[in-house]
DNA sequence: CGGAGTGTTAGTCG
DNA sequence: CCGACTAACACTCC
């Protein structure tokens, strides 16, 4: 998301909205008049959620959820087809297409698409930050300031629960998403499904130290790719982050540290990826 | 064909 | 308050 937001920041703003086409209703909650003939002052972005701060006060909040894409075109997809391979449901290949779901034209006739397979996501036309997220979000995570390690080992403390859904509840700390809690485990050689409170100081550190070191990496890579490539750049290419995935999606490979198999289980119905031998 | 799995999170129930 | 489970939905893979 941190990708979207600074691609998106670069190419919007001072761009005024002509028109909000709304494809599937459940997909923008808010009143087109509100965004319409207003002007992006800049992009923002809180725990997954991209903000597109408008001049009246309204914030364009997009939550993409598991399948959501904001793909953002100067001219039709037509005119700019995209040069990078491209297969499965998630390729863009034309613009619009049968997962678009919101379109947003620019006064330069810009377009913002928002592509969407499973509906979960939505865009909403909201005055305050606090409309968007039903539960207090925590900080975030590649702020080092917030996210101190001070703050850090008092989150631990107060769960049993498995480390890493508490290092993905975003009420505790924002940002973090499947992908990136298995591979920051693994960096720090913990296994997911320790109790929290069960993490020494030591490991605590580590694994503060991982997650701001992954979450970076994987922004310079301008995200991660994985298997169906749902995620995308506004120009609709693919990040990069995917080639250096060490366990996530790996169950039955071998650890690229020690050889072992990678084995797969489920926590809090999520798919969770580690290293029998190197993580503990 | 059936069932699992999919970068998420809100709601319900005990 | 917690933890466990489910729904929202569409599609691919095995």
């Amino acid at each position: 998301m941190e990708t979207i937001k600074r691609q998106l920041d670069e190419k919007l703003k001072g761009l005024k909205i002509a028109k909000i086409k709304v494809l599937n209703k459940k997909s923008f909650i808010g009143e087109a008049k509100e965004i319409e003939g207003k002007t992006v002052c800049g992009v923002g972005r809180r725990a997954k959620i991209t903000l597109i701060e408008l001049n009246n006060g309204i914030y364009l909040a997009v939550h993409l959820k598991l399948t959501g894409q904001l793909i953002y075109r100067e001219k039709s997809g037509k005119e700019k087809t995209l040069v990078e391979e491209n297969s499965g449901p998630f390729a863009i290949k034309e613009l619009p297409n049968k997962f678009t779901r919101v379109i947003i034209t620019f006064d330069n006739n810009g377009k913002l698409y928002f592509n969407d397979l499973r509906m979960f996501g939505w865009i909403k036309a909201v005055r305050e930050i606090g409309e968007i997220a039903k539960e207090k979000l925590g900080p975030e995570a590649i702020d080092e300031t917030a996210f101190s390690l001070d703050y850090f080992h008092q989150v631990l403390a107060k769960s049993r629960k498995p480390i890493k859904l508490v290092i993905m509840d975003q009420t505790k700390i924002a940002g973090v998403g499947n992908i990136y809690a298995n591979e920051t485990l693994f960096r720090a050689a913990i296994l997911p499904s320790r109790p929290a409170n069960s993490l020494s100081n030591k490991e605590a550190e580590k694994l503060r130290g991982a997650i701001i070191a992954v979450l970076n990496e994987a922004i310079r890579q301008k995200g991660t790719s994985d298997k169906d490539e749902a995620f995308r750049q506004i120009s609709g290419k693919k990040g990069n982050f995917q080639k250096f995935l060490t366990v996530y999606g790996r169950a039955g490979q071998a650890c690229p540290n020690c050889g072992k198999i990678i084995k797969r289980i489920d926590l809090g119905g999520r798919g969770s990826f580690f290293c029998p031998a190197c993580q503990h």
